[in-house]
RNA sequence: GCGGGUGUGGUGAAAUUGGUAGACACGCCAGACUUAGGAUCUGGUGCCUUCGGUGUGUAGGUUCGAGUCCUAUCACCCGCACCA
């Protein structure tokens, strides 16, 4: 009996999918371990290679998983709104939805093919309004709630507006909008209606803001700082600009602390917490103001250097900062506004790439140092961020490079406050060494004492006080686009107004066009049947509005992470209608046990998970304050893409293989040369007309593994009609050589390979094994089929140990001590690996054994059987079919992982390596139960040993039992 | 600039606490069976050479012994980037 892959792959995939084999049970007696893959954006390109190289190694860890005993909940999903869908809709006027099912139905094909063990049966998909629903209701449970720092959590906004009713707002400990106005409780209780709901605004967790934000006119939408790369939209390439706009904000600020804390109990790479930790950017210092002379305005700054206050000798602010129009005296007026606009007219993103010039001007203002209360001259200079901190700055040129470079540069006096330190050349910022000096109450101090007494003489003064700054910004989570969660708000004289729960989900409404309307809408714009009727709680036509009963609704929609920030909790109970899930199915699950996923999600997806999971934790919905425990980042796979060479002679176009290019004048050039005896180009060595060669994408599937292009079917490919009648010039075996270069896998590249061709020709336990013998899971590797005939080879070879052409060949009879070792040597080495996820280096433990066995003819039952079950989950299709032939009853997928027992391994010699001064010379076959003495006593006997010490005795003899013997001569 | 990571044969890569460098594959070479092979099987294969030497980016160090530990340095990849 021959193996045949595409049999038995369909066969067990038609068997998992009518017996629900992987479907997980809410209520089991075995522990729970709940393994996550990201899940995917229905793309109209299908899956390539790359996608699965995850979902393969997470699969194999459930698997495992259940092997070991353990109820494993391992679903599949799709973040199904997005861009693609939209754009396709307003080019096609298709709407997003049946591209989207026509897209999940393709994927849902091809991850089929390959045998993954996903319950199916919990799938979510973010734009169904069964889903959406509950993120309409997340949603509203985060407008309803506020972040009380006293209490370190959540709360809702009954228990604010209970202070304020009582005390007002100045015993508040809020996050909150910057500009608050305080107000007694008289006050408060004295306000309208709608001048409470403003306020109540500035509190909530979620808030509609007048904010800058990141304007994508290509996209027609607003983009968050993390969809923004190198200025230009991170899909599309698009520019971006900054622009301000009423949107709905996510507070996430308010967990900056939580968020940076909770790294440190999760286990993850260093590298996504670094860049966690990096876009959080806590800084500690102090904020400080200045008293302006001759005005009643103050500067308020932020410093992380409270002790180099008395080096200040000037402050910058930020161009846009508000001030600056206020605090400009005639004089300078002129100059101020020319610098401003011409800091307006540089993009950020010339900015940011000019970071050595130094420019800016003089306001003609002065502050008040706050302890000398000398003049400190006010600056502005693009060097200083509005974005970030206060947007102006205490300059202490001598503790500060940036400060120091802009004083140099405009001959602002630099004041040394530091103990023996040169200042001459360069600004001295080592905190560790500081003395501080010629600081009147600071003098003589350490960083760390100076810090503590300058805030709280500044405090003193009422001028200052210890400050946490922080660089994560909230999210502005408005998006003008069509293909996104609505939001379940209509608006009551511009103040938003939540729709009660019970109405949810707001559906999506129908458009006709996906574009933004005309007088600049969002998409929902063009919806007619789109206001809020309050009194009979349903979506209505827009003509009903009267602004009485009847409310326009909010034509923003949600962004893409709205639905990816909770749906592994949605996973746990995906049918439920009461809530996102029942308590009970939280309870049992609790939390991600292994999630993974691509690390480009890493300041995304990540960190917006991390937060609405700690609010809903905050409000009792959510078990667990992180929602991952372990992460693991796959790497990604890149294609091999291949190249031919096109020059022109006169009229033709011919083809020259990569070995012939050459350079000319750094230029790739060829030499060729009409040959006229064969009536056809040849390369030659002479120089002869050069050309200039145009490097053309080949399409990967035309190239043979030994990257010879099968010309004729180039020639025929629709692609390349242009070149039907080119000619190629062969090299002397008549093979045409392409060129080859790694690139990220991508259509418009032709180098993307697909997982459905691979399981055709080899079979989907051939494509998984592949995948993992590739190398480390975390590391980028390009794609090379090259050597996937070593793994098909080993699955055939497995298959043989099993069955010869007649039929099953497996034996009752007792294994020899041998076949015992390898197994057992293999259950140790799978068993270590999988659970260090080093996946690569089971496979070819596999080989070994596979290897082994064979050589040996071992054809025992007591050896096999196990050997299915560690196989299983790496190639489950072929560990089937090899347990049911085995007489075995259903699945191999439960079944007990087999046990390592050591005494298998025990040996009674060893055939020990012998050193001379650390280099291995010979070796030498001892019993295992010898002493260093004894060994010592038969090695410097041995005459190898004397010939390679000529004779002399060693000066020292290291011997280590049962590993290695070196001899210093 | 700061932070994280990676450097090992022709190629992908292995290597427990420091203990036989290159497992396992691909490729290549030779052979067997074949009309044939991109099927299957066997043997060989780091490099330089005749013994022997030499080898884990480079230069040092610690050690009986270093791919592994320490110091310096180079190259490449990823993230952040005037963060006060």
């Amino acid at each position: 009996m021959k193996y045949n892959p595409n049999q038995i792959e369909a066969k067990w995939q038609k068997y998992w999918s009518e017996n629900q084999t992987f479907k997980a049970a809410n209520d089991s007696a075995k522990p729970k371990y709940f393994v996550l893959d990201m899940f995917p954006y229905p793309s109209g390109a299908g899956l390539h290679v790359g996608h699965p190289l995850g979902y393969i190694a997470s699969d194999i860890y459930a698997r495992y998983k259940r092997h070991k005993g353990f109820n494993v909940l391992h679903p599949q999903g799709y973040d199904s709104f997005g861009l693609p869908a939209e754009q396709y809709a307003i080019q096609t006027g298709q709407h997003p939805e049946k591209t989207t099912k026509e897209n999940i139905a393709r994927y849902r094909e091809q991850l089929d093919k390959i045998g993954f063990s996903f319950d199916w049966s919990r799938e979510v998909r973010t734009s169904n309004p069964d889903y959406y629903k509950w993120t309409q209701w997340i949603f509203i449970q985060l407008f309803n709630s506020w972040y009380n720092n006293d209490s370190d959590k959540a709360e809702d906004i009954s228990t604010l507006t209970a202070i304020f009713e009582k005390e007002g707002n100045a015993t508040v400990n809020a996050v909150c909008d910057e500009a608050i106005v305080p107000f007694t409780a008289a006050q408060w209780n004295a306000f309208s209606k709608e001048e409470q709901e403003k306020i109540l605004l500035q509190y909530r967790l979620t808030y509609l803001a007048e904010t800058e934000v990141n304007w994508c006119p290509a996209l027609g939408t607003v983009l968050a700082n993390d969809e923004i790369i190198n200025g230009v939209s991170e899909r599309g390439g698009h520019p971006v600009i900054r622009k301000k706009m009423t949107q709905w904000s996510m507070r996430i600020s308010a967990y900056a602390e939580r968020l940076l804390q909770g790294l440190e109990t999760i286990d993850w790479s260093e590298s996504i917490k670094e860049s966690q930790r990096n876009w959080i950017g806590k800084s500690v210092g102090a904020a400080v103001t200045f008293n302006l002379k001759g005005h009643d305005e103050k500067v308020a700054v932020f410093t992380t250097r409270p002790d180099t206050i008395f080096g200040v000798t000037f402050m910058t602010l930020a161009p846009e900062h508000e001030l600056v129009t206020k605090i400009t005296t005639p004089e300078q007026k002129q100059a101020v506004d020319a610098y401003i606009e011409a800091t307006a007219k540089r993009s950020e993103r010339d900015r940011m790439a000019d970071v050595k010039t130094i420019s800016g001007v003089f306001t003609g203002a002065y502050a008040e140092h706050p302890f000398t209360k000398e003049p400190i001259p006010v600056w502005i200079g693009d060097y200083v961020l509005a974005g970030y901190g206060t947007g102006a700055v205490m300059a202490v040129p001598c503790g500060d490079e940036r400060d120091y470079a802009f004083a140099k540069h405009f001959g602002i006096p630099i004041k040394n406050i530091f103990e023996g330190v040169d200042i001459s050349e360069t600004a001295y910022s080592d905190k560790e060494n500081t003395v501080i000096a010629d600081s009147d109450f600071l003098n003589g101090l350490d960083y760390k004492k100076a810090t503590q007494k300058a805030i709280e003489a500044l405090e003193q003064l009422g001028q200052g006080k210890g400050k946490t700054n922080y660089r994560l910004r909230d999210a502005v989570f408005s998006r003008q686009r069509y293909w996104g969660e609505p939001f379940p708000v209509y608006y009551v004289n511009d103040l938003p107004q939540m729709i009660e729960t019970e109405h949810l989900p707001i559906v999506l409404p129908e458009v006709e066009k996906y574009l933004p309307t005309e007088d600049g809408q969002p998409p929902l714009g063009n919806a007619t049947v789109w206001a809020w009727d309050t009194a009979n709680h349903k979506v209505v036509s827009n003509d009903l509005i009267d602004h009485v009963t009847v409310f326009p609704l909010e034509l923003n929609t949600m962004p893409g992470w709205a639905g990816s920030s909770w749906y592994w909790m949605r996973y746990m109970d995906t049918h439920n209608n009461e809530a996102f899930a029942s308590e009970e199915a939280l309870q049992y699950w609790e939390n991600v046990d292994l999630y993974i996923g691509g690390s480009e999600h890493a300041t995304g997806h990540l960190l917006y998970s991390r937060f609405w999971n700690k609010f809903l934790k905050d409000k009792g919905f959510a078990p667990t304050e992180e929602p991952f425990k372990k992460l693991i980042n796959q790497g990604m796979i890149l294609g091999t893409s291949a190249f031919v060479y096109r020059f022109t002679m006169g009229t033709d176009v011919l083809f020259a293989s990569k070995n012939f290019i050459v350079e000319k004048d750094g230029q790739p050039g060829v030499y060729v040369a009409f040959d006229s005896a064969q009536n056809k180009y040849i390369i030659t060595e002479q120089e002869s007309d050069f050309v200039p060669v145009l490097k053309i994408h080949a399409d990967v599937n035309l190239v043979n593994a030994s990257d010879e292009l099968d010309i004729d079917a180039f020639k025929n490919h629709a692609l390349y009609q242009d070149y039907k009648n080119s000619q190629f010039i062969a090299n002397e075996n008549g093979k045409y050589i392409v060129g080859r270069e790694v690139e990220k896998m991508s259509k418009s590249k032709y180098n993307v390979v697909n997982p459905d061709d691979i399981c055709e020709q080899y079979g989907a336990d051939t494509l998984r094994l592949y995948e993992m013998f590739l190398g480390p899971l975390e590391q980028a590797k390009p794609w090379n089929t090259a050597g996937i005939t070593g793994v098909s080879g080993f699955l055939k070879k497995l298959w043989r140990l099993y069955f010869d052409d007649n039929g099953l060949i497996v034996t009752d009879n007792e294994p020899s001590k041998e076949a015992l070792k390898t197994l057992h040597k293999t259950i140790k080495k799978v068993q270590e690996d999988i659970e260090n996820f080093s996946f690569n280096t089971s496979v070819s433990g596999f080989m070994i054994a596979v290897n082994e066995l064979s050589a040996a003819k071992c054809n025992e039952r007591a050896i096999l059987e196990p050997l299915a079950i560690l196989i299983s989950p790496y190639a489950p299709h072929i560990a089937e079919e090899l347990w049911q032939a085995l007489g075995n009853e259903g699945s191999i997928s439960q079944v007990p992982f087999p046990v390592f027992d050591a005494k298998h391994l025990v040996e009674s010699s060893k055939e020990y390596p012998v050193s001379f001064n650390g280099k291995m010379r010979f070796k030498i076959e001892l019993p295992m139960d010898l002493t260093a003495a004894e060994i010592e006593k038969i090695i410097l006997a041995d005459e190898r040993t004397i010939a390679q010490l000529n004779g002399n005795a060693p000066k020292k003899v290291v011997i280590v039992p049962g590993k290695i013997i070196n001899l210093v001569g």
